[in-house]
DNA sequence: GGTAGGATGGGCT
DNA sequence: GCCCATCCTACCC
């Protein structure tokens, strides 16, 4: 699989949080030489969601996901694991994406070695955690610019597939359980399995 | 096949 | 001091 060269701009993700959600499915995380087909994701809402880092206010570790889109918000999760994510809406407005599941496509020797207890290609980066050690992104990586930091973008691919989109609830999450925000490329055999 | 529980540290009340 | 946007192992069907 191949992708275009120059990464996906501004505009996109200039744009509620759910389009940016759906719409990340079936793009290209590249990472140096690593390169993964984006499989499952999540949105995490401005208003209205509880299960939102940033519905807690803006505060230092917030402050991404209030700045302006396309960065990449990247925390510790459970003081054990890095989660990526890509801000959406416009400067000012939180909405995140958190970037659950992919699919590796390049430089799957050197996620292997980044992620030893693997077994499997599908175990490589079928989860929030997962991706990131595949990936090798930590909190360095908070803040980044993905549409031109020579560290992460992310691409359209060539060619453009077409799929359909599964949504359900989100995983792992208490609070605003009922809302329907989380978006997978139906039937894909990468995505995480937790609930 | 399945799941319960531990590891582990930063953020927020 | 409590709460996690998780992963992995051990152990049990």
């Amino acid at each position: 699989m191949r992708w275009l060269k120059t990464p996906l701009k501004r505009d996109f993700y200039a744009r509620p949080t759910v389009d940016v959600a759906r719409g990340l499915l079936g793009k290209i995380l590249v990472r140096g030489e690593t390169a993964a087909r984006i499989v499952e994701t999540e949105a995490y809402l401005g208003e209205g969601d509880l299960a939102a880092h940033s519905a807690a206010g803006l505060t230092d570790r917030t402050r991404v996901i209030f700045g302006p889109p396309g960065h990449a918000y990247v925390y510790l999760s459970y003081g054990v694991h890095h989660c990526l994510d890509v801000v959406a809406e416009t400067d000012g407005r939180p909405g995140c994406v958190l970037i659950r599941a992919a699919e590796p496509v390049a430089g799957i020797g050197v996620m292997q070695t980044r992620r030893p207890k693997a077994r499997r290609l599908l175990d490589l980066a079928s989860g929030p955690g997962k991706l990131a050690a595949a990936l090798g992104l930590t909190l360095a990586h908070n803040g980044l610019d993905v549409t031109r930091s020579p560290e992460l973008t992310i691409h359209e691919a060539r060619p453009r597939s077409e799929f359909a989109i599964a949504v359900g609830p989100r995983v792992g999450i208490s609070k605003s359980v009922e809302l329907p925000l989380r978006f997978s490329i139906a039937d894909n055999e990468h995505v995480s399995r937790s609930r």
